[in-house]
DNA sequence: GTTAGCACTCTTTTGATTTGAGTGCTAACA
DNA sequence: TGTTAGCACTCAAATCAAAAGAGTGCTAAC
């Protein structure tokens, strides 16, 4: 059987109101209010050849039509392809309507410096706009170079390490020594290690290189090895990208999210964030291929169990050349796709506009 | 009407029950399950003296009864004062056997320096073992001492500002400078803040202070403002205390909680945070007159209005010399008094004494 | 002061019935 | 051959009635 013109028509109109309604969508709403000029009983005809194709169903007998992930990802997948530049024309006046290009200006401007905070406060927009959960992550700090390293004795026995990197993003840890430092020796292992590892990534810095400069530093070479070792575990480590979200009571807006115990396992979700990684480092290398960086999970398609009754849409915006991090909303599958593709595409073309603008200045 | 011994008992003996099932006690069942040995007629009437009293109430006639907000404070009242001693008892053989103790040492050791990683440890563990919602906040800084602070130029116009608290606590602050530095500058501007502020807590760097301090600094006395007032905002400020709870979804497991869209409003609090800060810092004060610092709030006791259905206890720990920090849970108003009361103990003795330790070593 | 007994109340459960939306199929039509 | 009117059928959801069950309050007797 074709997917005619005729039965894409169809299959939009169906998912289109469902998208607004909710509620399935029987043939005679399909023949009231579309340009088609068919009957009812004709719709029907159609719409039991688009369920045998796979991309409608019936929740029961004797109710109307809803769409599959198939409906789904053909109709989105429409969209990605061709009608881009009316939808985000359209879009962009909703938007100058809700002063939300203001708000992110505003946002922006507040404190550049504190990317933590730029970043939460998207998200809190993102989800007080789209009426959905949104999620960020940092920028990734492994791919990001090292721009500055310094340690202070602290107490006895304590070195404080700060690290600062790229784009300004600060971490400090607390290293414990077996040996105490001098003033003198300090300025000089400061001065070793910003000559060598400024201006690498976390990756560029190899156990070969370790070994070297231990060897440089003398009789401090072991506590060189023991340095490397808590700046590497630092900006690389076990804790993973942090990631906030915002808006996660949003869900209960949406039955299908929130009944039979759907609500606590995505807020468990959301709120140990391990699962998110997935959703938010997965395709960071694919970005060079795919222009836009966006990309829609619908149902099954995402890699996340407790989100099999949603859809997930991320972007990706670029803090550093190179270093990415991404912006994800995650809605019912019946969400608006137009609106939620919009949104994200309006808050990473700022904020990388933001971030490139923060680098040229300083 | 008196509330003689026998009442006294039979109240013990529903709220125990209530707590138990959840359901709501009749006479029969109170007749029964206590040794008072007497029957159900009589219990009757004694509840309906007890409801009369305002201890107890029906949700309905025909239906048993169950304790109002007063009747929990009688009982917790009197668990509080008296039979603290067998209590923690009792259940520090419980948490022994469920290898609580072990769990925090683990906690506890792996990283003292992180205190905001053992205390997000820590209310996890707790919000597992006692099956409710846990929060703690961090060591409320502005009242806590500066070690050491140090300036650091990091691009054109920029300084990295790194701030150490007593207990290494480390704050960062870029500053926006008009003018730039050399580094013998810096380093007479770093001598400068250290000898002045060091030992001081933020209370303390009033207005004088800072003029003086611009003074001495002759041509650089600007920027000392500037830098001082960044301090002051990074230490102090606005972003208020840090929070982070855990297990949130855990209020799913009681209906009462999250039941009629209870359950979007108390985790929206929980995501926003700012209204916990009513719950975390209230009567840090008190201490020195509650010896316990262990504060309950029954039902329409709590300060935040989505938990009017909850109850909350919270606990002080301290952190350094007159540095606290506060680590609470909230559940249902039938809560397990006696187990969250000694968890909360345990947890916040373990703190003190970490703490402590650290400190004597370090 | 305590208790047995009973009528009464109110929620919860169960089952039966009705209603309504929407379908699939058939037969007629252009 | 594609379109449509018409009708029987299905199934979820709403409505209603009846029954069951838990627990009370009150009265009268011990």
């Amino acid at each position: 059987m074709e997917l005619d013109e005729r039965k894409k028509k169809i299959l939009q109109a169906v998912i289109k109101n469902y998208l607004e309604t909710g509620e399935p969508v029987g043939s005679r709403t399909i023949s009231k209010y579309t340009d088609l000029n068919l009957s009812s009983a004709t719709i029907r005809n159609e719409m039991a050849d688009l369920e045998e194709l796979g991309y409608i169903f019936q929740p029961h007998t004797s109710a109307g039509r809803i769409p599959t992930d198939a409906g789904y990802r053909l109709y989105v997948d429409d969209m990605l392809s061709g009608k881009q530049e009316e939808l985000s024309q359209k879009n962009r006046k909703l938007e100058e309507q809700e002063e939300t290009l203001k708000n992110m200006q505003e946002i922006m401007d507040k404190r550049v410096d504190r990317i933590e905070e730029v970043l939460k406060d998207m998200a809190k927009m993102l989800a007080n706009n789209t009426n959905y959960t949104s999620m960020v992550s940092m920028p990734q700090a492994n791919k990001n170079r090292l721009k500055f390293v310094q340690l202070t004795q602290l107490d006895e026995g304590k070195l404080l390490c700060t690290i600062v990197l790229e784009g300004n993003i600060v971490k400090n840890e607390m290293i414990k020594i077996s040996q105490n430092l001098d003033q003198q020796v300090l300025l000089s292992l400061n001065l070793l290690f910003n000559n060598k590892l400024n201006g690498l990534t976390l990756q560029e810095i190899n156990f070969d290189m370790a070994a070297n400069m231990a060897d440089q530093a003398g009789e401090y070479g072991a506590l060189v090895t023991e340095i490397i070792n808590a700046v590497v575990a630092t900006i690389g480590s076990a804790d993973g990208i942090e990631i906030f979200t915002s808006g996660a009571t949003n869900i209960f807006k949406y039955p299908e999210l929130s009944d039979n115990g759907n609500a606590s396992r995505l807020i468990s979700t959301l709120e140990e964030k391990e699962k998110l990684t997935e959703l938010l480092t997965d395709s960071l290398e694919e970005i060079g291929e795919n222009t836009t960086g966006i990309q829609v999970y619908i149902g099954e398609e995402t890699p996340v169990n407790s989100m099999k009754d949603c859809s997930v849409v991320t972007a990706t915006y670029e803090f550093e050349k190179g270093v990415y991090g991404k912006i994800g909303i995650i809605g019912p599958k019946r969400m608006d796709y137009e609106k939620v593709l919009a949104a994200l595409k309006s808050v990473t073309g700022n904020l990388d506009k933001t971030f490139k603008k923060e680098k040229d200045e300083g």
